[in-house]
RNA sequence: GCAGGGAUAGCCAAGCUGGCCAACGGCGCGGGACUUAAGAUCCUGUCCUGAAGAGGUUCGGGGGUUCGAAUCCCUCUCCCUGCACCA
């Protein structure tokens, strides 16, 4: 077999088989896999979902469109720069990774090098997957950033154009920050708190009685408990620092304050852009500890107390207390009232904690009004070092308070609303006094690999992609609603992802891209610069063939190329002549739309909904995307593939040790829908044997069948008929609406066994012209997914051109023929009871007798129905009536004596009885069960006698026939 | 928590516009044929009972609608995925 796939392979591409040029006239299909990122080999994972495309444009191919299949590589962005430059420091991880993908040990110290990735890998998938059978025209390929110029000069019109139409703007941006590298951390950077992204907290200010000007400062992220702060929070043996601010006021002015909190908290409101200016001082806990602020949003007079829970590199250091409604500020004021030595022992009168007590803000409902006190004794915490309990007990009141809780009424702006909208609304309430501002913190620890705790920094010249804009998801939900969404049930998902979508920060500063246009010290992202890519694929052959200057392509050039602006004449340049431009403006408009785009589930939330945003804001209608599909994940053998488990399957692992078509083979049958894709082993491995046997039985049937005449047609003939035609209709079906695995299961699996039987049934004599049909047909629908195979075997019975151009095999409907798949299911069914009798007598039989049933019990039969189906829904039958009228039937008068037991047999049925009534309409069965009665001979090795109960001549040594009724013959074996 | 999707026989997995469902198909397992043998292949069986084609109990638990429910409704339990600035 890999004799045939090589040498299929060879061919195809001599004879450039896969590259597609427009063909003005003929209908196109244009379908593409979102390229993949290029840090490592092409495993099955993507090998199951670019079969997805390759399926689906070989399927269009037979279907005589003029397809396409393209692909690039994807570089952009940070991972291979960092893989690199671990690479160059030698992380034995790294190395690793590399040499466990196959890399040779002295090709490894090339990879320092980001370069030696985008050479290395690019070519490597390019060879997997030509390997691999893909139907890919690789004239038009290329990598993304600055190192192709063209996709340069494409991505930057492309950026001009978006933020010539608003959809890129500027803003604000926490992001995950390593203070000492300075540098963003992003995910794969991280040596813990992978995925933790930064939160919001309010900060809030404590005016310090008796000092104008000077707050001490808190940060929340309950902020509607403001109402119920008793007292602030310091570290006595902690020395805070004073810190000279300008701080924005909500009316756009600023205002001159002094802050006091952590050193570590100095450090993130520079970081965040807060307004500091100098450090004044360092500032003593101690002797902060005694003093007395108002707390914001509730203006009252608070103490500030003793604590030594609180750590100085969260948040601002200082605590404010809410014991009420927070476990651990409870159990703090708890000890200190039983043990005042703290704040005595700096130097406060202890008389301040007499006014501290729990105020009541919430009502949980199931916790009552002091919900952390109601935890607290529930859980039995007795300390403020009981961390685990503590946590629990903050996460109870939480869920209690924010799903199920209301403001009592003393809660000033918010009262008697319920916790989940008060959060919001006292957030906005304090920062629109000036007593709040805004803080970032990391979720949780996150530590970079260079092993520094990462804090938040605020970027504030950031660009964004407007993907929050209403009117451009107005515009994108009316694309989605348009398009051809399979599975169809992703499309709600789609119309989600729309509507939560935010704006995206769409640039950075490291890694490899391209440069934003207007502002060059920053790069384009890498899900912002692969978002209408596709329609750089139309004419990225023509740029490498011509290899303009870079300037050549100007933002005019792709207007004209893209949308049409403009002249041909005006865009031109001596590297790029009109009849070019022109060339690649046709070509284009020859394409586009893009018809279908496939890719993984995972790319539902971002890449596919950018990409469907993007088209929507740069193209008009008719060159918006038309259709996307959506794959799971892919397992091998049920699990999820990893190199830890060992079961981690390159494509070309797989290739070497299956095969190509049983790679295909398997992959096709992993899965379909969204569902997770479930890669066997087994039928990888015996798919060896399956293919062989199929590629010669289809030969040796065609040299049987050629050039042989048809003899009458049979009651089986006409069945496997019916079923064939029947199957190619099918067929179709399944693989236009992306079920690629049913569609094998049918095409291949399901026709098999049919064909199968159907030799078994005519004793291996099937009817050349209906046998030829099968071959062909079944070979054209294998195309799609062993295609060196059927190329095989379509040469050998025809000989000129392709497979893939040898059009769908077309279901002739006039062969459907319903009565004689009824006549085989009744057959069967009689195989079935003869098999179960013999099962349950458990011996070998020497003779069997069949008799069918009598004539008056159809037209009983048919007269029962009838009344049946007559029946007003909800009634039931009378027997008595319709023995009634049986009896009164002239035709039926001999058996009146027997009419109401046969009667009651059927009504005994209930449903079922119809069912099977119908199964049998139009099936002549005594004729049937006689043109099978060589069959049944061979079949149970004995005497097989068929007669109709009606039959004055029969031989019923057990008087068996009177048992018989329509579609059930009455058996008898001895 | 929010959003979306699930729960089917030993395992995987169809069915889910209500009746043709004891429930497609595959794997595994039993029996048989072939073979010196093993493997492969083919046939056959695989919820329980049954010496005549039958009956009984099943499709996460409970309740309901209906002549009839794996399929519709309610409810409970459990599971998966996503909640982003990362390719």
């Amino acid at each position: 077999m890999a004799e045939v796939e090589a040498r299929w392979a060879a061919k195809w591409a001599d004879a450039g088989l896969h590259e597609a040029d427009p063909e003005p006239g003929r209908p196109k299909f244009f379908g593409t896999y979102p390229y993949s990122y290029m840090n490592a080999f092409a495993h099955v994972g993507h090998a199951y979902t670019m079969s997805r495309v390759d399926f689906r444009a070989r399927y269009e191919r037979l279907h005589g469109k003029n397809a396409l299949f393209p692909m690039g590589f994807h570089v952009t962005g940070t991972p291979i720069v960092a893989a690199a430059h671990r690479v160059a420091k030698e992380d034995p991880v790294q190395l690793r990774i590399l040499r466990e993908s196959g890399i040779p040990e002295e090709e490894l110290g090339k990879f320092a090098d980001p370069h030696h990735w985008i050479a290395y890998f690019p070519d490597k998938w390019r060879e997997d997957i030509t390997r691999f059978g893909m139907m890919i025209d690789w004239r038009r390929s290329f990598i993304t950033t600055d190192k192709n110029p063209y996709y340069d000069r494409f991505i930057k019109w492309q950026f001009l154009r978006l933020k010539e139409k608003g959809y890129v703007r500027k803003g604000r941006h926490p992001v995950i920050w390593d203070p000492v590298q300075k540098a963003v951390i992003g995910d794969h950077d991280r040596a813990e708190g992978e995925g933790v992204a930064p939160q919001e907290g309010v900060l809030l200010k404590f005016p310090i009685e008796g000092r104008k000007g000077h707050h001490l400062i808190a940060a929340t992220l309950r902020p509607e408990t403001v109402f119920g702060q008793t007292n602030l929070w310091v570290d006595p043996s902690v020395d805070y620092v004073e810190l000279a601010m300008e701080v924005k006021s909500p009316e756009g002015d600023t205002k001159k304050e002094h802050w006091i909190a952590s050193r570590e908290c100095a450090e993130k409101l520079r970081l965040q852009d807060l307004g500091v200016k100098t450090e004044v001082q360092s500032v003593s806990g101690k002797d902060l500890v005694g003093l007395v602020v108002t707390a914001p949003g509730a203006e009252r007079k608070i103490p500030v107390l003793p604590a030594s829970f609180m750590k100085t590199d969260k948040w601002t250091g200082i605590v404010t207390s809410v014991p009420s409604d927070a476990p651990l500020d409870f159990v703090a004021l708890q000890d200190l009232k039983k043990d005042p030595a703290p704040l005595v022992a700096c130097g406060a009168d202890p008389a301040l904690l007499e006014t501290v007590a729990p105020i009541e803000i919430i009502d949980t409902e199931e916790l009552g009004t002091l919900p952390a006190k109601a935890v607290v004794e529930k859980l039995k915490i007795q300390s403020q070092k009981d961390d685990e309990r503590l946590k629990q007990a903050t996460e109870e009141v939480y869920q209690a308070a924010f799903y199920k809780g209301r403001m009592l009424p003393h809660c000033g702006p918010v009262a008697g609303r319920p916790v989940s909208e008060a959060k919001e609304a006292v957030k906005e309430w304090l920062l629109a006094q000036g007593s709040a501002h805004l803080m970032w913190e990391p979720e949780s620890l996150v530590v970079s690999r260079h092993g520094h705790q990462a804090v938040v920094k605020v970027v504030s010249d950031q660009w964004f992609l407007a993907y929050g804009d209403k009117e451009w998801k107005a515009t994108t939900h009316e694309a989605f609603d348009r398009m051809e969404i399979l599975p169809e049930v992703a499309r709600k998902q789609f119309h989600i992802v729309v509507d939560w979508l935010r704006d995206w920060a769409c640039t950075r500063e490291a890694g490899l891209g391209t440069r934003l246009p207007w502002d060059e010290d920053w790069l384009i992202e890498s899900l912002s610069d692969s978002t209408v890519y596709m329609a750089y694929y139309t004419v990225s052959h023509h740029l490498e063939r011509l290899k303009p200057p870079a300037d050549d392509l100007s933002p005019e050039f792709w207007d004209h190329i893209m949308l049409g602006k403009g002249d041909a004449e005006a865009v031109a340049t001596k590297a790029v002549p009109v009849d070019e431009v022109k060339r690649m403006r046709a070509e284009f408009d020859y394409w586009y739309p893009l018809d279908f785009r496939n890719s993984g589930k995972d790319l539902l939330q971002n890449h596919l909904t950018f990409a469907v945003f993007n088209h929507c804001a740069l193209f008009p209608e008719e060159k918006w995307m038309q259709g996307i599909a959506v794959n799971g994940w892919v397992t091998v053998d049920g699990e999820k593939m990893s190199k830890s488990k060992g079961n981690f399957i390159t494509l070309r692992d797989a290739m070497e040790r299956f095969g190509v078509s049983e790679t295909r083979f398997a992959v096709a049958s992993a899965g379909e829908g969204l569902d997770d894709a479930n890669f066997e082993i087994d039928v990888a491995k015996s798919a060896t044997r399956r293919l062989v046997s199929w590629l010669d039985n289809m030969m040796a049937t065609w040299d049987r069948v050629a050039k042989a005449e048809d003899g009458e047609e049979r009651g089986a003939d006409r069945w496997f008929a019916s079923v064939l035609n029947r199957t190619l209709q099918e067929v179709d079906g399944h693989m236009s609406r992306a079920e690629y695995r049913t569609a094998l299961k049918v095409a291949y699996h399901d026709l098999g066994r049919d064909w199968s039987w159907y030799l078994k049934r005519t004793g291996d004599d099937p009817l050349p012209s209906l046998a030829r049909q099968h071959v062909s047909a079944q070979t054209r629908l294998l195309a799609v997914f062993v295609p060196h195979l059927a190329e095989e075997v379509w040469h050998h019975i025809d000989g000129t051109g392709s497979v893939l151009d040898a059009g769908f095999p077309a279901a002739d409907p006039t062969r459907i023929d319903p009565a004689a798949e009824r006549q085989e299911t009744y057959f069967e069914g009689v195989l079935d009871d003869i098999r179960n009798i013999l099962k349950i007598i458990g011996k070998e039989p020497t003779k069997v007798y069949l008799y069918t049933a009598p004539e008056w019990k159809r037209r009983a039969d048919g007269a029962i129905a009838a009344a049946l189906e007559a029946l007003p829904p909800g009634e039931r039958v009378n027997p008595g009536t319709i023995i009634k009228a049986l009896v009164s039937d002239p035709e039926l008068k001999a058996h009146t004596k027997d009419v109401p037991k046969h009667v009651n047999l059927a009504l005994k049925q209930g449903a079922g009885f119809l069912n099977q009534h119908r199964r049998v309409a139009g099936v002549d069965e005594t004729a049937a069960l006689k043109e099978s009665q060589d069959f049944l001979t061979r079949e149970f090795n004995a005497e097989v006698a068929v007669f109709s109960a009606d039959d004055p001549d029969k031989v019923d040594p057990a008087g068996r026939a009177q048992g018989a009724v329509p579609g059930r013959p009455a058996v008898y074996v001895e």
